[in-house]
This record gives C-alpha cells, sequence and structure tokens, in this order.
DNA sequence: GGCATGTGTATTTTT
DNA sequence: TACACATGCC
C-alpha cells in the first residue's frame, strides 16, 4: 500500500500519524488540519497491519467520526475504514453495554433516556416525595438533571458542585439528595440509562475482572477528538481502557474549551501526560484555514485571556481583506446587513454551502430567520430546539419505548396522560395495576414465586386490563388492540368470563407496520390536543420515514436519543440535499466545522459573553474562547455585528430600548485589527465612542448602595 | 382527581 | 414568551 499522501503532511503532522508505540498528545490549534491528522492515522495504522476493528476513534459527534472514517477511506480501502469503531463516547458505550452488558448488572434491553425524560423522572419523583412541599423554591427539573449530570460527570460529590455551580440551591441538599437516590433506584428498576449512566456502566465495565481486560483488549489503538472538551468520568474510562496497553493518541485544544457546562476540564488536556506516562507531545500551530488578518484578530481576542495557551497560530494565507466590525443600529438592521453581505458573496461567487450565520445562544437568529424567509434565501439551522424534544414526537416514541422495555414507567406515564380523564394519580394507579397483577386463577404452585421473573406490564395489559376512567374505556380498549397488534398478539376476550383472556402469539409486525399501527391510534388524539396538528402530523410522517432505514426497533430508538437529527436539514428527504443553503448555527454546534464567509452576530455584551456565565471568571474566560471558536471557523472572510440597541417586548409603552455595549472582548487592540464600518441611519449620540455610554456605571453605583 | 384558567418568573450552550 | 406552578370549578 502506497503512502505517499505521508509527504503531503507538515512535520509536525507527520511526527503524529507515524508515531509509534506509547501515548501521544496532540494539541492542534484551530484549522491546523486536525481531522486531517486524525484521518490519516487512522489509514496508517490500517497500513501498518492494525485490524480496522481493534481502532477506536472517540469523536464530539457521530457526524465527526464519519467524516474522519470517510476521509481515511480515501487513504486506505475504504471497507477496511469502515469497520473502525467511531462514534460519541455515549453511542460507543451503548454499543459495548449491548455485548458486554450483563457483567455490570445491566439488562441487554435496556432503553436510553434522553435529558428531557430524565427531568420528566426528577420530575415524578419530586411530587411523589413531596420534597417541594413548603413555600421554599425548590430546584426545577431542568435544574435537578444539570446538579446531577455536573455531579456524576465531573464525579465530585454533590455539596461541593451544589456550593461551587449551583449555590442558590445549596440549602435544598437534603431533598436533591432524597430525589437522586430514588432517581438511581427508579433507573435501576426500571431497566433505563440516562445519557450519564451510559459513561459510568462503561467505566463500570473497564473495571469489571476479566470483562474490563476483553473490552481494553478489544481495541488496539484508541484515538480521541476534542480531548478538551471531555471531563472526568471520560478520562476515567480511557485510563480504564488503557490498563494494560500503551496505545492512546489525544487531539485537542485548551484555547478551544467550550463545553464546562457538561463538566468538560481542560485538566484533562494538563494532566494527560501524568495520567499516561512516557506521552509524546506534538503542538500543531501552522493554521490552513484562516488569512492572516482573521488569525491576527482571533489572536489578539485571546491574549487578554487571564491563562496562558500553549501555542500561537500562524498562517501563510496573506489576504488585503481585514475581518469587519459592523456597528449596527439595532437588531433588524443587523439583520439587514447580514443578508446584503450574504447575497453579496453570492453573487461573488461563494455558494451558500460555504457560508454561516453564528450565534451563542439558539434563539439569537430568530428575527434573522424570518429576514431571511422574506428574502427566500434557504437556510438550515444547527444547534437549539429539536426535533426529537417536540410533545408530538416524545409521544410517538413512548409508545414504542414501552414496546421495548415494557418496564419504562415514565413511557407508560406519558402515553396513558394521553387518555382523557387519566391525569397523574389515575396514571399511577393503573401503572401500579399493570406492574403487579392479580395472580392466575388457577395457582397451582405456590412455592415458585421467587424465581419467576417479574411479570411484564405489557402482559398484564393484554390479560388482566386494570380498570380506567369511565372517560378513558373506549381509547383505552383502543390502545389495548394498538399494543396488541404491535407485539403480533391477538386478544381473544372469552364469551363466559372476562377472565382468563386467550392470548395468541404471531410475529411481530415490522417496524414500520408498529409505527403505523400506533400513528392511527394517536393521530385523533393529536388533533384533540395540540394546537397546529397539521405540521405536528407531517413531522410523525418524518419520523416514519426516519424509521424505514431500520429493522430494529432498539436501535432506532437508542440513535435518535443517541443522535438525534441536528437540524431541520436531517430530517428533509433527498430533494433538498441537492440545493444550495445558508448555514445558521449556535458557535457550539459549529465547532470543528469551517466556511469561507463567516458572519457572526449579536456581539454585544451580554451576549457574548452571555450575561447568564458573568458570574465567575472561568465562565467569562469560556465566553472569550467561544468567540475565539467562532471567529476561527473564517477562512476568507469574517463580519462581526454589534447592534447598538436592543428593545424590550416586555414593557409596552414607549419604544423601550437599552443601549448594548460592544462586546468587552473586542477591545480597542482587537478593534484595530478590524475593518469598521456602520449599517443603518446611526444617530449623532449613537456614533460616539461605545465606551462613552455611561448606563453601566449608574448601575454599578446603584449596586453599591445595597451590595456589602 | 381532572382540567381550565390565571399568575409569575426565568431566560445558554448538548451527548 | 413560554413554561411551571397555583387556584378553583366540575
Amino acid at each position: 500500500m502506497s503512502l505517499s499522501w505521508l509527504d503531503e503532511l507538515n512535520p509536525a503532522q507527520r511526527e503524529a500519524v507515524t508515531h509509534g508505540e506509547g501515548p501521544l498528545l496532540v494539541v492542534a490549534g484551530a484549522g491546523t488540519g486536525k481531522t486531517k491528522t486524525l484521518a490519516c492515522r487512522v489509514a496508517y495504522l490500517i497500513a501498518q497491519d492494525v485490524s480496522p476493528e481493534r481502532i477506536l476513534l472517540l469523536t464530539f459527534t457521530r457526524r465527526a467520526a464519519a467524516e474522519m472514517i470517510r476521509r481515511a477511506g480515501q487513504l486506505c480501502p475504504a471497507e477496511a475504514s469502515s469497520k473502525v469503531w467511531g462514534g460519541t463516547f455515549h453511542a460507543v458505550a451503548n454499543r459495548l453495554l449491548r455485548i458486554y452488558g450483563r457483567a455490570v448488572n445491566l439488562s441487554p434491553e435496556f432503553t436510553v433516556m434522553d435529558q428531557s425524560d430524565a427531568a420528566d423522572m426528577m420530575n415524578l419523583i419530586r411530587s411523589d416525595l413531596g420534597v417541594a412541599k413548603g413555600d421554599r423554591r425548590f430546584p426545577r427539573k431542568t435544574t435537578l438533571v444539570k446538579i446531577h449530570s455536573h455531579t456524576v460527570n465531573a464525579q465530585t460529590h454533590l455539596g461541593d458542585v451544589l456550593d461551587k455551580h449551583f449555590p442558590w440551591c445549596a440549602d435544598d441538599i437534603e431533598g436533591i439528595k432524597a430525589i437522586f437516590e430514588q432517581y438511581t433506584l427508579g433507573k435501576r428498576e426500571q431497566s433505563v440509562l440516562d445519557y450519564d449512566d451510559l459513561l459510568l456502566h462503561w467505566s463500570a465495565l473497564c473495571a469489571a475482572p476479566r470483562v474490563g481486560e476483553a473490552v481494553g483488549g478489544r481495541f488496539e489503538h484508541v484515538l480521541v477528538d476534542e480531548y478538551q472538551d471531555t471531563n472526568a468520568l471520560q478520562a476515567e474510562i480511557l485510563q480504564g481502557l488503557r490498563t494494560n496497553r500503551k496505545e492512546i493518541m489525544v487531539v485537542g485544544d485548551d484555547a478551544q474549551s467550550i463545553y464546562s457546562f457538561r463538566a468538560a476540564t481542560v485538566q484533562n488536556i494538563l494532566d494527560f501526560p501524568k495520567h499516561f506516562p512516557g506521552t509524546r507531545v506534538v503542538t500543531l500551530e501552522e493554521n490552513y484555514r484562516s488569512t492572516t488578518p482573521i488569525l491576527a484578530a482571533s489572536n489578539a481576542v485571546m491574549e487578554q485571556a487571564s491563562q496562558r495557551y500553549t501555542k500561537e497560530l500562524w498562517s501563510n494565507r496573506g489576504s488585503e481583506q481585514k475581518p469587519v466590525l459592523v456597528t449596527c443600529l439595532d437588531e433588524s438592521e443587523q439583520s439587514h446587513v447580514v443578508c446584503d453581505q450574504i447575497i453579496e458573496h453570492l453573487e461573488g461567487g461563494t455558494p451558500l454551502m460555504h457560508q454561516a450565520v453564528l450565534f451563542r445562544a439558539s434563539y439569537h437568529s430568530a428575527q434573522l430567520e424570518v429576514e431571511l424567509s422574506s428574502r427566500n434565501i434557504p437556510f438550515h439551522k444547527y444547534g437549539g430546539l429539536k426535533f426529537i424534544e417536540a410533545a408530538h414526537i416524545k409521544d410517538m416514541l413512548a409508545f414504542l419505548r414501552i414496546l421495548e422495555n415494557p418496564f419504562d414507567q415514565l413511557s407508560w406515564f406519558r402515553v396513558l396522560q394521553l387518555l382523557p380523564g387519566v391525569g397523574p394519580k389515575s396514571a399511577r394507579r393503573i401503572i401500579d395495576a399493570l406492574a403487579n397483577p392479580p395472580p392466575p386463577p388457577t395457582p397451582g404452585k405456590d412455592d415458585g414465586e421467587d424465581a419467576s421473573p417479574r411479570a411484564s406490564p405489557l402482559a398484564s395489559l393484554f390479560t388482566a386490563p386494570p380498570a380506567v376512567p369511565p372517560a378513558a374505556r373506549e381509547l383505552f380498549t383502543e390502545l389495548r388492540q394498538a399494543f396488541s397488534r404491535c407485539c403480533g398478539v391477538t386478544i381473544e376476550a372469552s364469551s363466559k368470563s372476562p377472565r382468563p383472556l386467550k392470548v395468541q402469539r404471531a410475529k411481530e409486525p415490522p417496524l414500520s407496520g408498529q409505527i403505523e399501527l400506533i400513528r392511527k391510534f394517536y393521530e385523533p388524539i393529536c388533533k384533540e390536543r395540540y394546537e397546529n396538528p397539521l405540521v405536528r402530523l407531517r413531522d410523525i410522517e418524518q419520523l416514519e420515514q426516519i424509521a424505514a432505514a431500520y429493522r430494529s426497533r432498539n436501535r432506532f430508538i437508542t440513535d435518535l436519543t443517541l443522535d438525534p437529527p441536528t437540524s431541520t436539514a436531517d430530517l428533509a428527504q433527498s430533494p433538498f440535499l441537492e440545493e444550495d443553503f445558508l448555514v445558521l448555527s449556535t458557535i457550539h454546534s459549529a465547532k470543528g466545522c469551517e466556511w469561507t464567509v463567516v458572519h457572526i452576530i449579536h456581539a454585544a455584551d451580554g451576549m457574548i459573553p452571555s450575561d447568564m456565565a458573568l458570574g465567575d471568571e472561568a465562565g467569562l474566560e469560556e465566553e472569550r474562547r467561544l468567540l475565539y471558536v467562532a471567529m476561527t471557523r473564517a477562512k476568507d472572510h469574517l463580519y462581526v455585528h454589534v447592534p447598538l440597541r436592543y428593545y424590550h417586548r416586555k414593557q409596552r409603552f414607549g419604544d423601550s430600548h437599552t443601549y448594548a455595549q460592544r462586546s468587552r472582548f473586542l477591545t480597542d487592540r482587537v478593534q484595530a485589527l478590524f475593518e469598521k464600518r456602520t449599517a443603518g441611519t446611526v444617530d449623532e449620540d449613537m456614533q460616539l465612542p461605545v465606551d462613552s455610554v455611561v448606563k453601566w456605571d449608574v448601575d454599578e453605583r446603584l449596586n453599591r448602595l445595597w451590595r456589602d
């Protein structure tokens, strides 16, 4: 096999790709060919006769893994590279646990729940326990999940997490503890795992006698991308995987760490050589992506960081064009300018595909989306609210999850409450009745009780249906029919007595047939329940289309949970794929991507940095890195927009607005590296240097009156 | 106990 | 604004 492509790498890249034995840390700045290096490393290993299925490639998204494997496939036989184990930590954990799960007390039929499922489960427990009684504000369900997840992923004690990251919840620690204990118990009883459990069980797998060796031994080489955004638990997993082998390569950039809210820590990179003695460190500093002026501005943003970073990027891509700082009258002016620029570049020969608009928070693009639509500029949005979060999709999935794992109470809860007249109390009663069905009329031997497996609530539903409120009776019967058909079971009511019912097993219909049965049951409920049922029914059609590619129901549900469609584009089928479209993305979702033209919007203080993050210095520093990540996505043209005026809809009298300040990261020194433009008719007073706006000083003066 | 209506509040980023 | 939570009626 020819390795001539090695000549195209720079010396540092080649050193990383051809590295021999032992651990390797690659510190790779933005645009330094990180993806290329990893892809080449995979191809190189395969060329060195490493079996592809003995290579594990851990990435941040499934998309990233697919891209690297695709690129490796251009350098070595593609049928070999496609056998590489690639994916996110969570997806790989899922795959391993389906194989080895029994060793850590896990039924291989477990189902996975996402964050909002976890939140719902916490909420149920919270009301069961009555913890939130009294006038005290108890943390809401989403906060509970955040606390839980942070504690698990950082592997620190609850008390410390509360003190450090959720101080306003510290007084509720006893209630939180109680909920978490029940939560753990409930998940175990119901064979349900949350995201964090996937990692925890993988870690447990590594530590288990014999199985741990089997799992670690399965992979000759472990490669990890975006290492700066891994957390303590993930680091623990890697150590567990490498107890008997030393071959591990991690790639990361401490200047691009932007996931501390998921308990990611740069410490993982810094400590890597300690955890893996004998580590060789390779640094990639030559940027192939951006022009020199864009890079100069990006570097200048990072220069003010309180932390010193390990490298400074340089580029040979000279250009006369500086990045552009556009000061806009207000948000709608910003939308106008961005659209104008996009069209201008499109007409200049840069297709929409090679342009992106980046922003801090998903809702920041709302107004722009309206403007784009009215100008007929097609776009796909990444990040933010997902298809899978929609109530009707969750409803549909709940049916499937019950079929897959009848012990999943959360899904039962959801489904049962769709019936008229059934609220939380009735749902709970029905679930309990299904879990503890009356004993069969012919008792037979009464000694085997302990040995018999738990009765499946689904079986109870068919053979011993519990009573339901009168209003629900009709639909409940339909529900039983739908479920039984999905299971390939026919129920024949005996003419003499309602019980025992005769149950006949046949073959289960295929997944698509099951979804169709469920949809037919659900459609009338959906129309009844929701405002705009037509849109929702279309979504359900989309769901059916996605399902068409799957044979395994479990695989379908799990994939949807671990790798949900990230943009509207993922849902659209092939006709759209040909079309040229603009990318709108949160900065987080833009990680690892690049575009010829990048438009950053809302570079105002309070947006970047988000005012949510101003509590501590670490938070502020992460916001700085976010801006850096956003800027370094640009290859040839970078526009940064600062709207000056923000209107507030809340106060409805007058045109209430506040003046925003330019992002504090765009200091004079940084601005000097930009070309400055103004958009819209900016009033005289607003053309003053923004520093002269004094609103904040007044606030500060006020605050001093009541702060200590 | 379910459900409709009213009130208040917090409001990012994602596997 | 949208969502969680409280209240009061059926």
